[in-house]
RNA sequence: GUCCGGUUCGUCUAGGGGUUAGGACACCGCCCUUUCACGGCGGCAACACGGGUUCAAAUCCCGUACCGGAUACCA
């Protein structure tokens, strides 16, 4: 039988992270083994599901890559199935009606009282003490005729115990005695979660169930439904959780947006890395490799390399260095610097487009102008005015920049030291506009410490423009001409070079300053040199 | 309370009777260097505790502590 698994989220908020894991491990093990991952919203629960959580999460799947081989299957419109499924065993006296009224909910936490309760009752409670356990079927059905509401109830045997082979946990058994007779149907005729949930993975003939730890105890459960079905139960393997770093699990209500799968992808994570560092929270091939691709890890991934303790993903609130796992940050930049540039263009495109910072002249179909610039000789750039559909005001000559090589070209400059994608639109901000702030910092340390860089600057680029009317504006040339500079200034490159970089990119770190200068381009490195605007801040 | 599970550097983890207990992130230092990174080299840093088994225990067994999960007419 070939191998079925469902990935099965509520839907009642956005794509949790936790989730999120669950549904790659899923897909994982469905790949590897040849197999379908399914997707099934379980929106039982009407009162907390809405629409606008669904899309959420099929977004957040789509982005991540994680998407279902066939339909999708909404749990709700599976109800009226439960509710024979439910009467069935009740006809077959596998299950009864419970007429104790329905207990109002209490108020406060709802955890919280549940805990109480269970506390409260210890270890001594009879789970088959319920007093229409044995109802005769002629009273019961007398009562239930008369219009008396009732919950159904699954008759657990009262002696015996669940047993199963967890994919991850080993042997798992429990006895009857700590399973309560679980409610199937609540009394207004709604279908429970694991009633719901077993119907349809039968339905769906799901082949293993790989969720969270959380539902070790359900598991028993719902193998009690399943022999009362008598129906073979399904592999289950269950997953250690993901916790915050004060150790609790990881969730919305506690940790907020932190959690949400929507944030990384809002905050410039490529799905790729996000994937990578997932699959290594709880999961280790037992080798000493930390970056995989996609393949690999489809290729690599099993039940028996997954831990059993659950991991701590790291944060910090209020540090804006550290605001999420330092692992995943780091893992993020090693992607951006280090993966096929080509991969890397289309996310870099989105982000600039989203900046507003995109121009169709970076397109590969921008070439024949590019070309037309590269062979109509060095430096002239009558070509690039018209590349720009900006206002005048603030048109300005780019060189070649405004190419498509020149755009890959400076990305792939750039990307070294950028950790996320929307450091393309912010600290890279320089090399796409003339529109970006200066940072006082650099300011300070670069220009404010060096006085006569006020003058310098300014002189350099008077230099640049009498010797580059007839040089290549290149890193060679430029190296030259700045050295010379710099020697009858009888200053030290890194004063000039600085001063340079602050007024060219409004930062203080960043690519050699040679490539800098290449890539911003004659034109563009003139008009920033004279500009007094960062020195008058 | 009861049931289930867990505990190796700060974090993610490798190892599972004999290891100088390995790697990654973070942190620190040095090198490279016009800046910041990258890279290279080095450093800091861990087997929860107590018994037992054994020639030998981080590793196997028992107990203790601590942590987590579960507990519903939620999912």
């Amino acid at each position: 039988m070939s191998v079925r698994v469902r990935f099965a989220p509520s839907p009642t908020g956005y794509l949790h992270v936790g989730a999120t894991r669950s549904a790659l491990f899923n897909y994982l093990y469905a790949r590897q083994k040849g197999g379908k991952f399914l997707l099934r919203i379980e929106d039982t629960d009407l009162a907390r599901s809405t629409d606008e959580s669904t899309r959420s999460i099929l977004e957040g799947l789509a982005w991540i890559g994680l998407e279902p081989d066939e339909e999708i299957v909404f749990q709700s419109a599976n109800a009226d199935k439960h509710r024979a499924i439910a009467k069935r065993l009740l006809a077959e006296g596998k299950a009864y009606r419970d007429f104790t009224p329905k207990e109002a909910p209490s108020d406060g936490p709802v955890k919280e009282s549940i805990k109480e309760r269970a506390r409260a009752q210890g270890g001594e409670k009879n789970m088959r003490d319920n007093p229409y356990r044995d109802l005769s079927t002629v009273e019961s059905d007398t009562r239930a005729a008369s219009g008396e509401p009732f919950a159904i109830r699954l008759k657990v045997p009262e002696v015996g115990k669940t047993a199963f082979e967890d994919g991850v946990f080993g042997l798992q058994e429990r006895n009857y005695a700590e399973t309560e007779d679980l409610v199937l149907l609540r009394s207004d005729g709604h279908p429970l979660y694991n009633l719901a949930v077993v119907c349809d993975d039968i339905e769906m003939a799901i082949t293993d169930v790989i969720r969270g730890q959380d539902h070790l105890t359900n598991t028993h459960k719902q193998i009690l439904i399943y022999e009362a079905l008598g129906v073979a139960p399904p592999k289950f393997a269950h997953l250690p959780l993901i916790l915050a770093p004060g150790g609790k699990k990881l969730s919305k209500r506690l940790h907020g947006e932190i959690v949400s799968l929507t944030t990384y992808r809002d905050a410039g994570f490529l799905a790729a890395s996000f994937r990578n560092f997932l699959a290594l929270l709880g999961w280790s091939a037992s080798e000493e490799q930390e970056i995989y691709t996609f393949e690999e890890l489809i290729e690599k991934f099993s039940l028996e390399g997954v831990h059993r303790s659950s991991a701590i993903f790291n944060y910090e609130p209020n540090n804006p260095k550290r605001w999420t796992d330092d692992k995943l940050i780091w893992m993020n930049a090693e992607y951006i610097r280090t993966m096929p540039l080509a991969g890397l263009l289309p996310f870099v495109k989105a982000e600039l487009k989203a900046a507003k910072l995109w121009r169709e002249e970076y397109e590969p179909e921008g070439r024949a102008v590019a070309a037309t610039i590269d062979s109509t000789e060095s430096q002239s750039f009558e070509n690039a005015t018209e590349m720009g559909d900006r206002p005048a005001a603030l048109a300005i000559n780019l060189p070649q920049v405004g190419s498509h090589e020149w755009y890959i070209r400076t990305v792939d400059l750039i990307r070294a030291r950028f950790f996320t994608l929307k450091d393309f639109s912010a600290q890279g901000r320089s090399y796409f506009s003339e529109d970006f702030d200066f940072d006082p910092a650099a300011i300070e340390k670069n220009l404010n410490k060096f006085p006569d860089l006020k003058n310098w600057l300014p002189e350099l680029a008077d230099r640049f423009e009498s010797e580059f009317q007839e040089k290549a504006y290149s890193e060679e040339n430029i190296e030259t001409v700045v050295k010379a500079f710099t020697e009858e200034k009888g200053t030290k490159l890194g004063v000039i070079m600085n001063g340079a970089r602050t007024l060219l990119t409004g930062v203080a770190v960043g690519p050699s300053m040679l490539s800098v200068f290449e890539v911003i381009g004659l034109e563009r490195t003139l008009m920033r040199l004279r500009s007094r605007v960062a020195f008058n801040a």
